[in-house]
DNA sequence: TGTCATTAGTTGTATATACAATTAATGTTT
DNA sequence: AAACATTAATTGTATATACAACTAATGACA
């Protein structure tokens, strides 16, 4: 639906700019409800998958936090929380590096894989989110979202 | 930048749409948290922001609660206190609706309007975020959006 | 009119975010 | 080695969000 519908705004945007700002904050944040129920039933918020998804791509090697933080969706978060609680769910493990003590390593558990596996396996069929659009328009609209930012 | 190398990923995302979708999630990131210093020295957040937009919308026309939250970007916070935040600054009115007293209605002040007016003139030049980017790349940016969430 | 359902908004609570201040370990420099 | 700077992480605090529970007013109707 337009975004000018779905917002119910009388008024027209001042120029395409302004409505693709809040165009992409909008579509994000209709995402994000979404992810919050698929993750839901697994007792984790999209943030805590996110940095799941992240150990896991360094795997069996451990990140330390800064790592962490640098790769995240959303910069600002806290990553020092957000691990303690994965760490207070066993999904993944923390230690001091010994060269380096002021580091913390972390590293995804079994357990940490495991939950990734049952959610990607939940997930098979998830891209149907974006059935309305093809593989050639995603790539359009990935390469455009990464020139925007530059 | 490519969002691969923005968030040091070593592996390939798995297809094109979920490259999109995390790729959505990090470029409204990227925004809103350029909103956030853009709206700073004003003394507001970027939803207390879009509230008072959508009440301009409308004004001199009072909107109630329920008018705001689905106008609001984000569905899920909460208008009740947001609208309250604003209250205290004295930007917006409330007012209980006397045919139905259930119903609150609420109106931009005089000072919330000349808040809008000195946002608007400190950030004339701020669509420059988006030079990377010609109009028509734009429209068909929020064009595909737009159905991306059909 | 009394009962029940619906609508509009508010409040409570757990969690998350923004950001500054702090602690602790390591590097650098004289 | 002592003084200072830098790096890595943690903590504190104010604000925001998600969501459920709640209150109060209105509507429907037997």
């Amino acid at each position: 639906m337009r975004l000018e519908d779905e917002i119910k705004q009388n008024k027209k945007f001042s120029n395409e700019f302004e409505k693709l700002a809040v165009n992409i904050l909008y579509t994000s944040s209709w995402l994000e409800a979404q992810n919050i129920q698929r993750f839901k039933p697994f007792g984790i918020s999209p943030q805590q998958y996110n940095v799941l998804r992240i150990l896991r791509g360094s795997a069996p090697k451990p990140l330390m936090l800064s790592d962490i933080s640098s790769r995240m969706i959303d910069k600002n978060s806290n990553a020092t929380r957000l691990v303690e609680k994965l760490r207070l769910k066993g999904y993944v493990k923390r230690e001091v590096c010994e060269n380096n003590r002021r580091q913390v390593d972390i590293v995804i558990t079994k357990k940490g894989l495991d939950l990734l596996a049952d959610i990607d396996k939940a997930n098979d069929s998830w891209n149907g989110s974006f059935k309305g659009l093809t593989k050639s328009e995603a790539e359009v609209l990935n390469d455009v979202l990464d020139r925007l930012r530059g």
